[in-house]
DNA sequence: CTGAAAGCGCTTACAG
DNA sequence: CTGAAAGCGCTTACAG
């Protein structure tokens, strides 16, 4: 109870004074270090409520700030008695180091700024379904996945997320974003968040890794082999199911994804001499509502429907399924309708979707590795890092049985 | 190109020496403050590849750092001349505070902890099911929908999310919550991650909301009314389709939300003179995974199945619907099925799930705001918070239309 | 191995 | 209205 820490400024408990005598332990006051609830020490931290500062363990432990510093960050090798003393200090008032303050003095934030481009705030019904799809913005599995992957590699350097989300139709999302990369060591870009020109000026301040997008001088960029992906996928539907016509439903027009997966399937369709449908009235956006949008818009003008619908991402497949079920075409028997991503849900829609399957959370864990190695001054290996992707046949491409199908 | 940066310490520019007399901008030399590339500044910011400090901003403005300051956070009134040379200065160099710095001085890091207890490794397929639900501890909707909502609210402050997830494995996060919260304003626990006692201590460290876990003094909470919504829902069961026998498939042993969703139910149940199963044996973790093994164990079992299967949440429904057909069980027929939540995947199972609608974003929301409150000391008008809860029929417990059945 | 001191980049009383 | 200076709470050369 009785911490020599009330008296004078600094003066109280110097390392040789001893303190009781032949008791190893008496110095500090506290017998049990680790479970001690800081009410012994309520005079030196809590009464203002505020935390305690490094000052506070210095003066209890009788050393100084620097000593402290050391025994908390690993460096040097202070003698085990200085150690033990500050260990105890710490654990007695429940000391952490201010984040602000280390990340000031060590320059290094151990954040990393993650930016999501979606509506930030729930989106009305759109036209073409019936509120369905209401909350989807909302919980879009692709992108929180590719957090948690940021967030595992994150993790295992010590670094946390920052996240913040810029709405797809903030067209000048700069200042927002510069804040942020403020407040972190390096940011990791969602899709498309900025255009070429910002990007570059950006990159200039601060390491940059986008996802999805596309590599520069001054950033790196992560994906997966959305040509490889796509051919592997058009020719199954192309040569196993010897579809003659097939639609294209993209995503957000200036999406690297969407337009690389656009023209790998044109360029086998082309060589299979079947025909692609696509163009503005094609042109979805990642969503559901998007994907049943368009649909319902085709069918109402009296289109007549390709015979596999091939999606940008699997979101909007499940909206294309569903407006296809609304107005009673049979998936796949009259309309297949196949997917990208692979999320978890895929398997879960009936008929199930056949799909491209991306390594999600790789992709995140792989785009913060690039970026810590960018933070730490080392040039990244590549500057555009693929990783595979590969097909998973399903039901809704026109297979019955699930699993198999293997193309080469 | 010529601005007066370069000579000697702070001596260019000093407010009143005036320039070329009679050209306004001819002071900062920049013609076009918005759009120039800082190619002319980078003298005085790019050159290490360092961002640029309000002491560049201050030098090429020809001003003090304070009144730098000052025109950034809109304090007093600076002259208009002032405040047009540091505006112009601040474009050119691409000026954004430090975070660090900022929150070092100005004692607010505007930035929130969330953390988020769930598995942070993809598990492995448990027992019971087929690796149908492989993916899920990555794309559970309800957390991440709940961060959404948080983040809503925390941009309308000008904070950001700092999110850091902790294993539901691990029993000691205390080191890892404590940094988080050292690294933030406040904090935002989801569900259960930290026990009552650590709990109680961290709140006197730093501001603390729950989400859904239990208000204290030093702590406030925020929840939607599991109470009323689960009655509704029991009512509807008993009354409306006159089931005699239920199961209540639980969340994590020690979650308040479980917890009170099961006295509900178990109360209503009695007073109805019906049946309730529930236990070990009905001890579920609110994922698809856990249900669907409770389910196959309790078929394994050769139990006879009550008529309906009451869930914690919509994730256990998944899965325990997911079991009943892979065993042949006819949903709702042979046994209903009911969640909680209403994520927005229950509208799209088959059939159609029937659940009790939390309102998400809002509960993420709300926390914020309390949480903020909590950071400017202001006393929260309530410690715990309740949102509404309401019945959504649909199909799966037994209903054919979806939709109005609505109940009292 | 340890301490005194400088410095990280801001904000904010305090004078003028 | 503006500037000089102190201070936020740490880390890290620099001496000893």
């Amino acid at each position: 109870m009785a911490v020599p820490v009330d008296g004078g400024q600094t003066a109280g408990g110097s390392p040789a004074d001893g303190g009781v005598p032949g008791n190893g332990i008496a110095d500090g006051g506290v017998p049990d270090g680790g479970t001690a609830d800081g009410a012994s020490a309520v005079g030196a931290s809590a009464d203002g409520g505020s935390a305690p500062t490094i000052y506070d363990v210095a003066r209890v432990a009788g050393v100084s700030i620097a000593s402290v510093s050391r025994v908390l960050n690993g460096r040097r090798n202070p003698r085990p008695e200085t150690r033990d003393r500050v260990l105890r200090a710490v654990s007695e008032l429940g000391f952490a180091p201010d984040g602000a303050a280390r990340a000031l003095s060590a320059r290094l934030k151990e954040t990393v700024g993650v930016i999501v481009r979606r509506p930030l705030v729930p989106a009305g019904a759109p036209d073409g379904d019936d509120g369905a799809f209401a909350d989807e913005a909302e919980s879009l599995q692709f992108p929180d996945m590719l957090n948690r992957g940021i967030e595992r590699a994150a993790q295992r350097r010590g670094f946390d997320l920052l996240v913040r989300t810029v709405d797809v139709d903030d067209h000048d999302p700069g200042q927002r974003i510069v804040a942020l990369a403020r407040k972190s060591d390096g940011l990791i870009l969602h899709d498309r968040v900025l255009d070429p020109h910002h990007l570059q000026r950006l990159s200039r301040q601060v390491p940059v890794v986008t996802l999805a997008g596309i590599a520069s001088e001054t950033t790196a960029n992560v994906h997966s082999d959305n040509r490889a992906g796509m051919v592997a996928l058009a020719r199954h539907l192309l040569r196993d199911h010897g579809y003659r016509t097939l639609g294209y439903l993209g995503g957000y027009g200036d999406s690297p994804d969407s337009l690389a997966r656009h023209e790998a399937l044109e360029a086998e369709v082309a060589r299979a001499g079947a025909v692609l449908h696509s163009g503005p009235q094609w042109q979805g956006n990642y969503y559901a509502a998007g994907g049943a949008a368009v649909t319902e818009r085709l069918l109402a003008s009296g289109t007549t429907l390709p015979r596999v619908i091939v999606c940008a991402n699997d979101q909007t497949a499940l909206g294309v399924m569903y407006a296809l079920r609304r107005r009673g075409v049979d998936v796949p028997g009259e309309v297949a309708v196949t997917g990208f991503d692979d999320i978890p849900m895929a398997r879960h829609l009936h008929p199930q979707l056949t799909t491209v399957r991306q390594p999600i959370g790789e992709l995140g864990e792989t785009a913060f590795e690039v970026l810590y190695s960018m933070i730490n001054h080392e040039r990244p290996a590549e500057r555009d890092v693929v990783l595979p992707a590969r097909l998973m046949c399903r039901e809704s491409c026109g297979c019955h049985i699930s699993g198999q199908v293997s193309e080469t």
